[in-house]
DNA sequence: AAATAATGTAAAAGTCGTTCACATGAGCTG
DNA sequence: CAGCTCATGTGAACGACTTTTACATTATTT
């Protein structure tokens, strides 16, 4: 090891050499300490240790920064839920719900990169790569929900799109409301829980969730 | 009627007469206009003819103010979903379901009221009023949610808890992710029929919805 | 009518976003 | 290595915003 190896964040001369990386980095701790709205780029410049107009030199504006955050987030999103469902072992159903169990993961563990990718009002359609990146988070669920319904005969299977849609709205409602701690909502159970069971309802209903569909 | 009737906004005088109601106003056409990052008290002010320092004389910061209009936003909810429970009539399965149809109606009528309440990120603790009215607005779908598992037999019935926790999850979900027009993804059925479909086919597996459970 | 409370204004301090002219240094070219 | 050029950082400035403070005006009460 080299005593000169750039650590991290210590500025060495006139031009920082890292400051993109470390903008990035300041910018995402000011989300996960102060919210979504705690971020502003006067103030990553200074953690990073450079003058307020530094920033200006990476990024076209505030939303750029962000948008570079979210896409980013996205990436890291997809590979979990990718990971998650591996392929759909052992069993479909199983990884699916893994996905779902995934999601709120993220949501949890990654909470300035998920602010930065849905409570942060982007403009998606200025920046395509970050619709292309959300569109491959999606595309996972999707696959997902197909290889599940491909277990189903042929003229019994629902459209896979269709339950894509309702796993990811419902996933991300319960990390929307109760997805932090301290929503001020007492729930009897953990958002994992709680999406789970929902999710396993859900799929019940379609003869996709263990057999038992109540046979009363 | 009297010429001397001061319409809406109209300045009279030193004292506007009207500015807490007038502020209120502003702000919602402002969220309405261009999102919730679109107010400013200085801009309200503006709208309202007074200066930038006279809305502190109402509310004691910005986010009181955002907080007045999440709590008036919540109590109209509250009134929209009542009104399509509607007792329960004709029968529990149909009103719950017009329930789900009034809150994504309501998210996209009342854009604004909707965007203050769930998009901005309002401490929700330090205004219990707030929390009240949310919490009222969420009674209106459990106690539905009790009433529909009533219809159960006794023995058979899920927590209606979570049940109304799935819902408003799943309604949320919906409305957050795609409620918006355009939203950048291109949906196979608008908002409003993936939320009941949504909702049906939850419920079916709980056994409360429509019997058919797909006899293709 | 006078006193008081409510509600407005103007001015100021502090923060931010963003731009512009200019400074510095990194990396290539000869 | 000298010199050129480009990338990256600085400082100063502008305009907008939030919020506070001292003061002005009007409503309301006594």
């Amino acid at each position: 090891m080299s005593w000169t190896g750039r650590g991290g964040n210590e500025r060495r001369g006139y031009h920082h050499g890292n400051l993109r990386e470390a903008l990035i980095e300041a910018a995402l701790a000011l989300i996960a300490e102060l919210g979504p709205s705690g971020f502003t780029v006067a103030e990553a410049a200074r953690r990073a240790g450079v003058s307020p107009a530094a920033p200006y030199r990476h990024f076209r504006d505030a939303e750029a920064l962000l948008a570079e955050i979210a896409l980013r987030g996205f990436e890291r999103f997809t590979a979990s839920l990718a990971q998650a469902w591996n392929g759909g072992k052992p069993d479909p159903l199983g990884a699916f719900e893994n996905v779902g169990r995934a999601y709120l993961a993220f949501a949890r563990d990654e909470p300035a990169f998920y602010a930065a990718m849905f409570e942060t009002r982007i403009a998606f359609d200025s920046y395509p790569p970050l619709q292309a990146a959300a569109d491959q988070a999606f595309a996972i669920l999707r696959d997902a929900a197909e290889r599940l319904v491909a277990t189903l005969p042929t003229g019994k299977r629902p459209p896979a799109l269709m339950i894509a849609l309702h796993v990811w709205a419902l996933a991300h409602g319960v990390a929307a409301l109760f997805g932090r701690g301290d929503a001020g909502r007492k729930l009897p159970m953990s958002p994992e829980e709680l999406l789970e069971a929902g999710i396993l309802l859900y799929l019940q209903s379609l003869g996709l969730a263990g057999g038992a569909r109540k046979e009363n």
